[in-house]
DNA sequence: ATCCTGACGCGCC
DNA sequence: AGGCGCGCCAGGA
């Protein structure tokens, strides 16, 4: 057995390795489907830091990293450094609906990962 | 180490 | 339908 002793609270890993895991995490979500930031979060490990999430999301320019797939919780669109109106465009570009500033029928546009 | 800022979430008015 | 306030977490000054 490893005594390993890890403390819960301190982080054992790189301290950007949360920046790290949200982008991977950012990167999977396919085309045509989209993820809330309380989602990123989970999936990164941290439940409860959705708002870090997108934190990470502002400063993440990347063509690679689909960041226009992140939405805030119960549909609504969230933040796209202020031109809500692109990420609308590019989301409906990929079969998303969008209403207004709220995704319809989230629940199946929603990207669930499978138990890797 | 402390304080402040945020592409948030959620309840409540 | 909106808007307000509080709680949450990580990063930067």
């Amino acid at each position: 057995m490893r005594s390993v002793s890890r403390s819960s609270k301190a982080r054992p890993r790189g301290a950007a390795d949360f920046a790290v895991r949200v982008l991977f995490v950012v990167r999977r979500i396919p085309p045509g489907r989209v993820a809330t930031y309380g989602d990123v979060a989970r999936l990164a490990g941290r439940p409860r830091a959705w708002r870090a999430v997108g934190n990470v999301m502002r400063g993440c320019r990347r063509p690679d990293v689909p960041c226009h797939r992140v939405i805030a919780a119960g549909g609504r669109l969230g933040g796209y450094g202020g031109d809500e109106g692109l990420k609308r465009a590019l989301l409906r570009a990929e079969g998303v609906t969008v209403s207004g500033s709220r995704v319809r029928e989230l629940d199946r546009v929603r990207w669930k990962p499978r138990n890797h």
